[in-house]
DNA sequence: TTCTTTAACTAACAAGCGTTAGTTGAAGTT
DNA sequence: AACTTCAACTAACGCTTGTTAGTTAAAGAA
């Protein structure tokens, strides 16, 4: 395991700083003083505060898009393939607390980037979107509104990254398990 | 029906403008240049920015609060309780869609309140909690874990601005309805 | 008509913003 | 020993921030 560069330490300090205040709360010499060093100095390691929020939310979104595209063409049922989508979330947000936060609050913030994540964000969804109505069709999913379903599970699995701090000892894989039981059965008997 | 105030046409245009940007990146000339006035004159209706971002999170909070309470003294077993709570995030959530974005988004800005604005949503936390617990000790709802249970159920819940209004010709009843079937039976077949 | 209230305005303030330029001392390289 | 690179620094830049003070014209009340 190679060590972290100066520059890695920022972009993580800094979307640490941002899952607490947001971006736009967030300045550079918040950053600095986080870093122990002067704002000015910052400078030596990266472009720019707007950089910092790219490398952040662009690598997580590729990650989503690349776990979506294995999933896709793995050869199992629909049920299966939300089992590791649902993995995929607990992986992704477990591993990336304080990105995940950015992804989801100040994506708007980005310029240069924003509409390539949106296009990354629409597509996942569509991927999505395709998965349940083909277990629809193939009569593993109830016939009700896939919209609605996606909204519900999408939106959990996004907040992720607000819950798992909460809980201490948490097992991961049991995690997954829980969701998958509560998101697929639901919680009536 | 009274007219609006122009102070409460203010809030309603400050709340939209915090949904798209977040509280810290909207300013005052960005408000009152969507008012067609200058920022100073803002101040004739309103003591502060943050005044305004006041007085939407705890209207909405003490709402919620509201709705909690009647549900809890309602005469019905757990399952047709939280068919309440979900009609409640419906009608509230259609009905202020601007304003739930600065509760779930921004209350982290609030300064004076913001205790009591924690208080207000651990105690519905707290509420919402002992529902599913009484449902798993009446043996209405499957033994799981209630926690996630709560989180999955409550932040659906809680993104309902986000997504209603994405979708035209919404009827909310039927929302509602929907809503209730998948979070309550899952969506298996 | 005179007085008061309302809701806008202009002008300005002090503080804070992201960022740049130029400098410095230490560490590594030839 | 001489040179280069690195990562910090100080100082400052032009701009934006929330907010205040004082003014003004129109509308409503006496």
């Amino acid at each position: 395991m190679k060590p972290e560069t100066r520059q890695q330490e920022i972009i993580r300090v800094a979307a640490k700083l941002f899952k607490e205040k947001g971006y736009s709360a967030v300045t550079m010499r918040d950053l600095a003083k986080e870093m122990g060093i002067k704002a000015s100095s910052l400078y030596n390691h990266i472009r720019s505060k707007q950089d910092i929020l790219n490398t952040i939310i662009i690598a997580l979104a590729e990650e989503f898009t690349d776990g979506m595209r294995r999933i896709q063409s793995s050869n199992t049922n629909c049920i299966a393939k939300l089992k590791q989508i649902i993995e995929l979330h607990v992986k992704i947000s477990s591993q990336n607390i304080y990105g995940m936060a950015s992804l989801n609050n100040d994506w708007m913030h980005l310029q240069d980037q924003r509409d390539y994540y949106q296009k990354l964000r629409i597509d996942y969804e569509n991927d999505f979107r395709t998965i349940l109505k083909q277990g629809i069709d193939a009569n593993e999913i109830v016939n009700s509104n896939p919209e609605v379903m996606m909204f519900s599970i999408l939106t959990t699995l996004r907040s992720l990254y607000v819950w798992i701090p909460k809980k201490e000892d948490l097992n991961l894989s049991e995690l997954s398990n829980t969701l998958n039981q509560i998101l697929i059965e639901g919680i009536n008997k």
